[in-house]
RNA sequence: UGGGGUGUCGCCAAGCGGUAAGGCAACGGAUUUUGAUUCCGUCAUUCGGAGGUUCGAUCCCUCCCACCCCAGCCA
């Protein structure tokens, strides 16, 4: 099944045990589960492992998994938010088929429900200011008091319920509860709304209604209109299953859905808070929902992150019920586990330095090749010019090198990748002692990468030709928060950290690059994964980097010093 | 001091009474025209703690400890 529709495997966990004793036991017949934002921003990390859990659990088992917004807050929600969740719940690898829903195309009949409950005497409406409600609510270890107002009669509520919905009361002049139990321990029974006056547009149904009804009322009572059997949602709500399971009980609903609990994804160095994530946006810190840094999939997406790698990097976190934070690195992991196997290989310097090669003719170039991957011949070759200057990476050269250092140094020999073994002969500096470019010479003998005599170099370089490198501004993004628990003290906004993004300009890349897709995530070789940036215009492209390559000599530097 | 949850390697996470999977990280070593990749190898006598039941417990019982969620007319 994982191997035919070419998904990660996610594995087993209790919530697929549950599913398929369900299915053995014939408490279901089949499968139907659902993935139900809110349209009040754009969809992030954490909701890859809803998306991933549902629509894999349904495509596992053969179901189906609706995709339903849960629509009820009109003063939150926007028509660009439905856009891009749909845009990206399909790039991520799924689809909902027929199955896209509103919570907002039942507020007809989630009213009428209402109204039974009225009826039958387990709701009634609250005149009681919302401060006052809140004071009666009691607290978490006092009980609450009944409001005043718990005792009218069906047809008085019935009344003053149709007369909310006809729009005779402002904003938070009252509001439908269910009559349950003020002095329950779980807070959600103590008499929770159902419904509130919300003068306020709605984007799917416009003015017509102006009293919406709680997350509580609209979420289980959509899922038994849909025939949801396996209602999945994050651990904080299972203080409201018993009162989904009451309103199930106390309605004439369809079908009686049961709800399941997991953890919420915590990642370190990161925040996957819609609340925060919109504060970052609004207030100007990213770009955008779309900025590379953020945990958004359109983030990813543009960071050059294949959906792959999130499907990958959610199914090896796994589904449980314990809290937990991921590190990090297990994302970029993911990530580069992904990209390895199919990146194209490219050359691109970050910070150039340049090489005179003395022995090569003057004015002269030719063309050498390159191979595309390491790992499949099937990808190809490319032409790479070479020529009497090239560039290579400031970081390749030391003046006065540590014995770990490979690479090159006055009177080393290097490989230049597939093209010649060059010797470092004279340093260049400008008047403020800086190295400037460098003189070397090479051996004619060595075209291609290979010594006739055997001869072995102890380093491998990139490099670029200064006859047709083409000039790139390079985009370098680390983590948006300088602390694995943004937050922890208290102000998320101070752990943001102020060198999450580096810009390069003066890159220089391969011709090759001058034209890269947005859509493709290459390597550059020896330094990390790349994609062109849709800021990018033809004649200076500009490059994100999606993430490093893994540096074992960074390492060596930065401890063994 | 109310109600609901969770505690297995530095970080995730299997395990469901028979004597601790796997991944990430880390650390060795081999290969390498990317100090990448790949490849071998090391990495929990121990499962929050203390008792108990049992021939035998991470899995059952009791008590204790720690952490998370709940007092929106947000979801």
């Amino acid at each position: 099944m994982t191997a035919e529709t070419g998904t990660a495997d996610m594995g087993r966990d209790f919530i697929r045990d549950i599913i398929q004793a369900d299915l053995d036991a014939g408490r279901a017949a089949s499968v139907v589960t659902r993935f139900p934002p809110e349209p009040n921003g754009f969809l992030h990390l954490g909701h890859a492992k809803s998306i991933c859990l549902n629509f894999g659990v349904a495509r596992e088992f053969g179901g189906k998994c609706h995709l339903r917004f849960d629509d009820t807050n009109p003063v939150k929600e926007e028509q660009l938010f439905i856009d891009s969740i749909q845009r990206d719940v399909r790039w991520l690898g799924f689809d909902w088929g027929e199955n896209l829903y509103y919570a907002s195309d039942y507020f007809e009949q989630l009213y009428a429900w209402a109204e039974h409950l009225i009826e039958t005497g387990h709701a009634y409406v609250d005149d009681t200011p919302p401060e006052a409600m809140r004071a009666q609510r009691g607290t978490l270890t006092e009980p609450g008091q009944n409001s005043p107002f718990r005792y009218r009669t069906p047809a008085e509520n019935l009344d003053l319920f149709r007369r909310m919905r006809a729009g005779e009361f402002p904003n938070g002049a009252c509001v439908l509860r269910a009559k349950i139990d003020m002095t329950s321990g779980n807070m959600n029974l103590r008499d929770p709304v159902l419904y509130r006056i919300l003068h306020a547009h709605h984007p799917r149904t416009g003015d017509t209604w102006c009293i919406y009804p709680t997350y509580d009322f609209a979420h289980g009572q959509s899922d038994a209109i849909e025939g949801i059997t396996h209602s999945v949602c994050t651990l904080e709500f299972e203080d409201h299953k018993p009162l989904y399971d009451w309103l199930i009980g106390h309605l004439p609903v369809p079908a009686q859905p049961k709800q399941y609990e997991f953890a919420r994804l915590n990642v370190s160095y990161t925040v996957l808070s819609k609340r925060i994530l919109t504060t970052l946006v609004r207030d100007g810190h990213v770009s955008g929902w779309d900025d590379p840094r953020m945990p958004t999939l359109a983030g990813f997406r543009r960071r050059g992150v294949p959906p792959a790698a999130l499907r990958e990097f959610v199914s090896r976190v796994g589904v449980a019920r314990a809290n937990s934070v991921v590190d990090v690195a297990m994302l970029d992991s993911a990530i580069r586990d992904t990209l390895n196997p199919v990146a194209p290989r490219r050359m691109a310097v970050l910070r150039p330095l340049k090489l005179i090669i003395e022995n090569y003719p003057e004015g002269q170039t030719e063309t050498l090749e390159a191979i595309n991957h390491p790992d499949h011949p099937a990808l190809g070759v490319r032409p790479i010019t070479f020529g009497r200057e090239i560039y290579v990476e400031q970081d390749d050269f030391m003046e006065n090198p540590p014995k770990k250092f490979y690479r090159l140094s006055p009177g080393k020999e290097v490989r230049l990748r597939y093209g010649y073994f060059v010797t470092c002969r004279e340093i260049i500096k400008d008047d403020a002692g800086q190295v400037t470019a460098l003189r070397c010479t090479y051996d004619p003998a060595t075209k291609g990468g290979n010594a006739p005599d055997g001869r072995k170099v102890q380093a491998t370089l990139h490099w670029v030709a200064a006859a047709d490198a083409v000039e790139a501004e390079v985009r370098l993004y680390t983590h948006l928060f300088a602390r694995p628990d943004p937050g922890a003290d208290g102000d998320v906004m101070a752990d943001i950290n102020p060198a999450s993004l580096d810009v390069l300009t003066g890159c220089l890349v391969e011709p090759a690059l001058a034209s890269a897709a947005t859509d493709t995530t290459v390597q550059f070789e020896r330094t990390g994964y790349f994609v062109a940036d849709p800021d990018g215009i033809r004649e200076r492209p500009v490059f994100n980097r999606t993430v490093g390559l893994r540096d074992t000599w960074a390492k060596v530097q930065a401890t063994g010093r």
